[in-house]
DNA sequence: GCGATATACTTGATATATCAATTAATTAAA
DNA sequence: TTTAATTAATTGATATATCAAGTATATCGC
């Protein structure tokens, strides 16, 4: 039986720690994800629920995540022309600078969080997440 | 420049999907975790504070979460001989118990989760992770 | 085409964590 | 040795997520 509780642990402590000293900009890292996402999205738009998909997290956790990303204009939202239901969230001008900024300085903070780590090993753990997630 | 980012947020990811997928008789994963550190700590016995760091938050945040536990008489609450101002978190017999349910559900819902990866290569992960945490 | 199901989203009630400030005790330092 | 700095824990105010329930729209099966 393989010992996995300890590795369930890493990442929950890792998720904490890491949510605490990646903040900054006005922007906890969960909001960083989503203006990531965003960003880097096909039109860069997203459904709300498909952008939930991406964080792991819930319909409503992601209506209230927005909420004041919304009301500070840095994310806004329109409706889809194919599905009444649906509402797309979309980056704002202000919201592209800031993830510019946010993203500079996320980069620096994390630059030597695996200087012993190669790209493959990388690659093959973010895999092995994947894999969870589905 | 190493792509850390991605990782990151597949971390973020599976912690989300975790927490709510790994609950149960009445313990959320961080419940679950504390109980464990508890029983696997010397004497069955840690400070909040050394709770707190192997899980990754802050003082007042397990103070919160032990609250719940201790009124439901899973974890109790001891003073420290050489130092006055520790409080020690311990289990009662019932949170032994519910630990070993739990511990039971858990390792059968997670059993799966990493059908090709080997003991070696999770080994290696949790060093990473830990790495971070530190 | 129409009734049953499923999907996208929001809201109310609640639980979980944070930070900043406070209290109390310990340790360091002059 | 008594003042200053640090540490452990708690609390108030606040932010973040959950689940369950509800609304509106789409889709599936017949």
């Amino acid at each position: 039986m393989k010992n996995t509780i300890p590795f369930l642990f890493a990442i929950n402590k890792t998720n904490a720690v890491l949510s605490r000293r990646l903040s900054g900009h006005g922007l906890d890292f969960s909001d960083f994800t989503i203006l990531y996402h965003l960003n880097a999205a096909p039109e860069g738009k997203l459904r709300r629920i498909d952008l939930a998909d991406k964080l792991g997290l819930t319909a409503s956790g992601i209506t209230r995540m927005l909420l004041p990303l919304e009301k500070l204009h840095i994310v806004e939202r329109d409706a889809s022309d194919d599905d009444a239901r649906a509402r797309y969230a979309s980056l704002t001008p202000a919201g592209k600078t800031l993830l510019q900024d946010a993203t500079a300085t996320i980069e620096m903070k994390t630059e030597d969080f695996f200087p012993e780590t190669s790209e493959d090993e990388l690659a093959k753990f973010i895999k092995l997440l994947d894999e969870i997630n589905k």
